[in-house]
DNA sequence: AACATCCGCAACCGCTTTCAG
DNA sequence: CCTGAAAGCGGTTGCGGATGT
């Protein structure tokens, strides 16, 4: 027996209350005996695993520490644009979904995704001084803030023929496609934010619909709370992203197809 | 330097859903 | 079908580091 599997002793006779069950941050101690565990015994039957492994954990508290954080393909810190971008689109689509919207960024977990949202989108929100769910701020992100994040992406995958577009707010990107080279290195991959008022341009305000255009002038109020933003959230780094993916026409006419098909 | 405040994130809680017996 | 256990999910909390005063 190994020094793994020493510490897997099999005790049915104590039940989690009974255990004397930790609480609070894990220990790297307790991280290893429970990656050695899913090594041998696989994923799944968390009870199991918290009773077998030795863990004064409950199965909740070990598969969590498992999923958000131990499991390999696991990728931490920045997100970057394209996942920005496929957040913003995919709340947009289905809401506080965050475990739907996380099967569609690989290696990002649900809780990643939600404390992203809390802090970021919903600070923006509060910057424009209206609830995120409100139609206002839907309107900001669907008008202003996606259609410059898409330019931002063509503009760093096409350095060379990036335009503005004219189309920017019919397009749609379908999570399938999403770029697995965002995730070869969670140091390389990079959210490049940058100020935020260089993501706003008036030109393209001239793209959006009329009601939008010319309703309240929200998209001013938005690229106002957007400036006056210092943490430069969504904001795209001057091309300095290390994205590898080409993100063209062709792929984002792909994309919209997808998630015309799962609707 | 010391204290206060803010912010990001890991982890917990409670509810819902799924599944096996 | 019914029921209880396990797993999954979204909301919330609290800690620790960063930043501001």
């Amino acid at each position: 027996m190994n020094v793994y599997e020493e510490s897997f002793r099999y005790d049915t006779s104590k039940s989690e209350q009974e255990m004397d069950v930790r609480k609070g941050p894990w220990t790297e101690e307790e991280d290893s005996v429970l990656k050695a565990y899913v090594n041998i015994h696989g994923e799944g039957r968390w009870n199991s695993v918290a009773r077998l492994s030795g863990l004064r954990r409950t199965g909740k508290s070990c598969r969590l520490r498992w999923l958000n954080y131990m499991r390999p393909e696991i990728k931490r810190g920045n997100i970057s644009l394209e996942e920005q971008l496929l957040i913003l689109q995919l709340h947009s689509r289905w809401g506080n979904r965050w475990s739907k919207i996380a099967q569609h960024l690989p290696g990002r977990t649900d809780n990643e995704i939600k404390n992203y949202w809390r802090t970021r989108v919903q600070k923006q929100a509060k910057q424009l001084q209206c609830d995120v769910n409100s139609k206002q701020f839907k309107d900001a992100m669907r008008y202003v803030w996606i259609p410059r994040l898409v330019e931002r992406i063509r503009a760093s995958s096409q350095p060379t023929s990036a335009q503005p577009s004219t189309e920017s707010e019919s397009v749609h990107v379908g999570p399938s496609l999403l770029p697995e080279s965002s995730g070869t290195s969670s140091d390389s991959q990079l959210s490049s934010v940058t100020d935020l008022t260089d993501f706003y341009d008036p030109q393209s305000v001239s793209n959006y619909p009329n009601n939008v255009r010319n309703g309240s002038g929200f998209e001013n109020v938005a690229a106002e709370a957007w400036g006056r933003s210092d943490d430069g959230w969504l904001g795209g780094g001057g091309g300095e992203s290390s994205m590898e993916t080409v993100w063209n026409e062709e792929n984002i006419w792909f994309l919209q197809q997808q998630l015309r098909d799962e609707v």
